[in-house]
DNA sequence: GGTAACTGGGTTTTT
DNA sequence: CCCAGTTACC
């Protein structure tokens, strides 16, 4: 039944028992670097055959830069025969799933799927509803609101008993809380909306079905899921639901990288599938094939605690150069002491792309992406902000979803207010004109044209008309270039670097092209989006080379010769935030293991001795000291140690010089 | 009344 | 450096 000849030579024992294990429920533990893609994309291939079909097979990874990767190597070796397998994360799937049946799904077929930025723009206007806007105390953002939001939904757990635990400072207003999370559900229901974390529990409530649920399980015969350290209880659910029995399911995992606590993930799920499924059949990979020896002592020398695995991650690429600890003076020379060594690389023959430097948080490379437009050192940043984030592809979003789904109020809110003239209140009575408004909504625009007041008037009446006309075309592409084109006037009056952002506005156009529909289009960015432009220039052209900055949870699953990792510091890492449980700070822990394991030949860690702190640890919280010093302790023994100078010379100071300055001017004032 | 310009303060990680 | 609350202007 199973093709043997399909099974890689290259395998080692382990890796081919987890490749040809037959159909039970197998639990894959595999450490880091232990070649997990491989085994899983052969394992992918091996099952596919006469009895299960390519598009029976469903292959759920995280993230989906590593999706992508994993996609590519199952099709490398595979026979492409009875179609494609189904692979992506979770969220993609669930959204390739509930589009193609709306219906049964009791959703318009036009609904649009909402970003978290899309969640907190709309959290922002309801929250004045809710009582959370000038109410003497500080109120939590929109943006925080959100988070809590997506933390009550991700761990089932009531908002009261999240906001205690994880934002103690917002526990005044839990009761405001609930009555926005209950308006925003009710929002979203009556404007067909549906955001992340909808997509996953409308996938899990549709398989607790009778009649739904027997319907979608059979869609697969086959259920592989990787990184199943970092899902979370709705998402184990989902897995439990598709296969109940066990029969076809595959799970691979390392419980010492589990870095998702905050979004809801446990790797308790991980541990309970030995109960779920008493046949559980369990396979470890402890040989790592990424990286040289010394990177190797630094990590076992780092590994976290972990319940499910207990290994020491053994080499075979044998030795290398040392670990480096570069003690900085400040922040400024470790940007400048990252560049130097990243050239210093380029020189011994390495691309900048074999390079990437991992940081905690997206703001820790500001400094660090300065010194390198200064030294002209081009870079992609992955993580922290992306590109659907920045104003101008948000307003080109918006658009398209008013074309798509005019009943989107969210959408025109954003697209009114970019006109000028146009604020949150005149834009909120417009919306509310074109309000009942379901089938024809641009029909009723005329209508609320007499809202605007005039001098805004002409400028809305031109941009919604194209929209309008964007909306009779059937094409993809000429209706995301109909878009473009509507929002060109307004896009020029509201920004002084208009010329650039439309330019990036115009590859998002090239790009949706070649999607079937604009909703698959706007989903794709949103589930998927590209890397944060560097600059406004746009990332840089595929064939050019360039450094990776990616925040250490974007970089998950991937590898580089040379890795720097930056701000091993107190407050930095370990994050300041994760100070309120002893499990956060478990959970920095295991971050900085899967930092390390990134590097395949050279590890370089950075620590300044002086940093920017505007937060000091409150009382009632745990101290990072132990974790801080057990990291600097261990590197310390495993590492070459460096000590960079402090940042700038000593220049001997002068008395009143500025006055001095000003004498020299002053003959310049003189009118006579 | 509502919008735009100004000024002070500031809780991370992602689908 | 980005957001929220405040003042000034239409």
């Amino acid at each position: 039944m199973f093709d043997l000849a399909a099974v890689p030579d290259q395998l080692n024992d382990e890796q081919r028992r987890a490749v040809t294990h037959e159909t039970g429920p197998l639990l894959v533990l595999a450490g880091a670097g232990t070649g997990k893609t491989a085994t899983l994309a052969a394992r992918v291939r091996w099952l596919e055959g006469p009895g299960v079909a390519a598009d029976r097979i469903l292959l759920l990874t995280f993230p989906p830069r590593a999706a992508d990767e994993m996609l590519a190597r199952v099709a490398a070796g595979g026979r492409e025969r009875g179609g494609r397998i189904w692979g992506g994360t979770f969220h993609a799937i669930a959204h390739r799933i509930i589009r193609a049946h709306a219906e049964s799904f009791s959703l318009p077929p036009a609904f649009s799927l909402i970003d978290p930025a899309d969640t907190a723009d709309l959290l922002d206007v309801l929250r004045v509803d809710a009582g959370l806007t000038s109410t003497g105390r500080r109120a939590p953002r929109a943006a925080t609101c959100a988070d809590i939001y997506m933390r009550c939904v991700s761990t089932q757990r009531p908002v009261k008993q999240v906001v205690l635990a994880a934002y103690p400072w917002c526990a005044d207003f839990v009761g405001q809380l609930s009555a926005l999370f209950r308006a925003y559900v009710a929002h979203k229901r009556g404007h067909a909306l549906v955001d992340f974390d909808d997509l996953l529990l409308l996938w899990r409530a549709a398989l607790a079905d009778e009649a739904a649920g027997p319907a979608l399980r059979a869609l697969f015969d086959a259920v592989l899921v990787d990184e199943y350290q970092d899902v979370n209880s709705v998402q184990a659910d989902i897995v439990r639901m598709l296969t109940p029995d066990g029969h076809g399911l595959t799970c691979v995992g390392d419980d010492a990288q589990a870095v998702y606590g905050f979004r809801g993930a446990d790797p308790a799920h991980l541990h309970a599938l030995g109960a779920t499924y008493p046949g559980l059949a369990v396979v470890r990979l402890a040989r790592n094939y990424r990286s040289r020896e010394p990177v190797l002592a630094l990590a076992n020398a780092i590994r976290p605690q972990a319940d499910g695995l207990e290994l020491t991650l053994s080499g075979s690429r044998g030795g290398g150069p040392a670990p480096l600890l570069v003690r900085c003076h400040d922040e400024a020379t470790q940007a400048r002491e990252i560049c130097a060594r990243v050239l210093e690389a380029c020189e011994s023959g390495l691309e900048l792309r074999d390079q990437a430097v991992l940081v905690r948080s997206a703001n820790h490379s500001d400094v660090l992406e300065l010194e390198l437009a200064v030294a002209r050192i081009p870079f992609v940043k992955y993580g922290g902000l992306r590109f659907t984030e920045a104003a101008h592809v948000k307003d080109f979003l918006a658009a398209g979803r008013i074309v798509d789904n005019p009943s989107d109020d969210l959408a025109w809110f954003r697209l009114l207010r970019l006109h000028d003239g146009i604020g949150p209140m005149l834009a909120r009575r417009i919306i509310d004109k074109l309000r009942p408004a379901e089938a024809a909504p641009f029909d009723r625009w005329p209508a609320a044209l007499a809202t605007v007041p005039g001098r805004a008037r002409p400028n809305l009446a031109a941009t919604v008309g194209g929209l309008a006309a964007a909306a009779a075309l059937p094409q993809t592409a000429e209706r995301a270039a109909a878009i473009l084109a509507a929002l060109r006037a307004p896009l020029q009056v509201r920004y002084a670097d208009a010329g650039t952002r439309i330019a990036d506005l115009q590859r998002l156009v090239d790009a949706a092209a070649s999607r079937p529909s604009l909703h698959e289009a706007l989903a794709d960015l949103a589930l998927d989006p590209p890397a944060a432009t560097s600059g406004l220039a746009g990332p840089p052209r595929l064939d050019h080379d360039y450094l990776v900055i990616s925040t250490v949870h974007s970089a998950k699953g991937l590898e580089w010769p040379v890795v720097h990792l930056p701000h091993l510091v107190d407050g930095a890492v370990p994050s300041d935030m994760a100070l309120s449980t002893p499990e956060g700070l478990a959970e920095e822990h295991r971050l900085f293991y899967v930092a390390v394991t990134r590097a395949r030949d050279q590890v370089v860690l950075y620590a300044p001795l002086r940093m920017h702190h505007h937060r000091t640890a409150r009382d009632d919280r745990h101290s990072y000291a132990p974790l801080s010093r057990f990291l600097h302790a261990a590197a310390l023994a495993v590492c070459e140690r460096v000590d960079a100078g402090p940042a700038k010379p000593v220049i001997p100071r002068v008395a009143a010089l500025a006055a001095q300055v000003d004498a020299s001017l002053d003959a310049l004032w003189s009118t006579s």
